[in-house]
DNA sequence: GCGGAATTAGAGTGTCAACTCCAGAAAGGC
DNA sequence: GCCTTTCTGGAGTTGACACTCTAATTCCGC
């Protein structure tokens, strides 16, 4: 009973193929929603040859799921951290901007946020998923507002400014920017919701 | 060959089945996701006794969920023009936000948006339901715009305001808000990223 | 090296979902 | 009324998918 699900004792050679399974189904799920693919399909991607070794790891595919959304989270926040980390201007949370919306223009503005999507289809139904997710998304708002607050501390940003609601709005503009991106395979509904935001940002500049 | 997708002559009990079927399977959809739903609850649903009515009004499930997916931009646009269509003030604005907000509350922050979710799930792999829902989403966003040029037009709105960024940011700010509703289950991020939104509209009021 | 645990193999099982077929019942058109 | 088309009923088929079982093999600590 180490962390959240019980992880046995696991050799080098075991992690690895749990390793690859979770990033093989990751990728797939991402590619083709969860449903969308099958134990099959992951034990193929994952060059494991039988579903016992799947099921040797995970309880059941649900399990898997959730390994997945934490697999994701930590994929995406990875990719959030340093960017966000050091925000010190607006011209840092341009620069941030435009990072998010080459980075949906290098998948071709496919497959959405990897965590948007698996919100949008376990919240419903998976409440073990969904508190992951919900976690996730805590963690970057707060890497968010850390940056906000840094810039207020630097004397970049009004006082009076809220951090707090920015982060959150800030966040969920990308969430629906993403979203957006994905359906209209173009990046301008991310651009104008992030610009919008940017733009109240800057109201609270000092200058 | 009417409509994009040819409707054959419909006698009045047919149309009345097939009304049913679509409804059924947008309600079911909506709670469960495409994926997630049988061909046979939905039958069960409709209170339709053979899947061989299903067959004779749609040529398989990808045509049904296609059906769906306009049935519900209907349904959401009938909710959101009445609202949309008499905005004369930021007051209007906010009482549009208010009912956005309480809707979520009516359904326990469950299920999002109905066109967001078909959007995330449908849009990376069938190309005619992510065009409708493209329609879709252009007729909601030449609502809002609709709305904030009035505004402008009441001389509500400084003539500088780019309403067409301002209504798309607005926009894709509440997919974001409904989709993070749904993992949160409240309205805190809806909420935010809506009030920012109007917040920067409020910088371009006349006063 | 040896004992026990972890890992892998691969065939198999039961269920369920999408879809088909054919025939019978209702309903228009004239 | 009759003839054509629409609509409905229900049994059936096919494939896929999540998951199981037993047994063999590898690995690790000692």
């Amino acid at each position: 009973m180490s962390s959240s699900t019980e992880e046995r004792r696991l050799t080098a050679r075991g992690r690895a193929t749990r390793d690859r399974i979770v990033a093989a189904a990751a990728t797939l799920m991402y590619e083709r929603g969860v449903a969308g693919t099958s134990t099959e399909d992951i034990l193929k991607a994952a060059r494991v040859t039988s579903p016992s070794q799947l099921y040797h790891y995970f309880a059941d595919k649900r399990a898997l799921v959730q390994a997945v959304v934490r697999h994701q989270t930590e994929r995406v926040l990875d990719f959030q951290r340093p960017l966000l980390s050091r925000l010190d201007s607006i011209e840092a949370l341009q620069a941030w901007r435009d990072a998010v919306v080459q980075a949906q223009h290098a998948r071709d503005c496919r497959g959405g946020c990897p965590m948007g999507s698996l919100a949008a289809e376990l919240s419903d139904h998976d409440p073990e998923a969904r508190a992951q997710l919900v976690a996730g998304y805590a963690q970057w708002e707060s890497a968010i507002r850390d940056g906000l607050r840094a810039m207020q501390q630097r004397g970049e940003l009004d006082a009076e400014a809220d951090t707090d609601r920015l982060a959150l709005a800030l966040l969920t503009a990308l969430q629906g920017g993403l979203l957006m991106t994905q359906t209209h395979q173009d990046t301008t509904a991310l651009e104008a919701a992030l610009d919008t935001m940017i733009e109240t940002i800057r109201g609270y500049a000092t200058r």
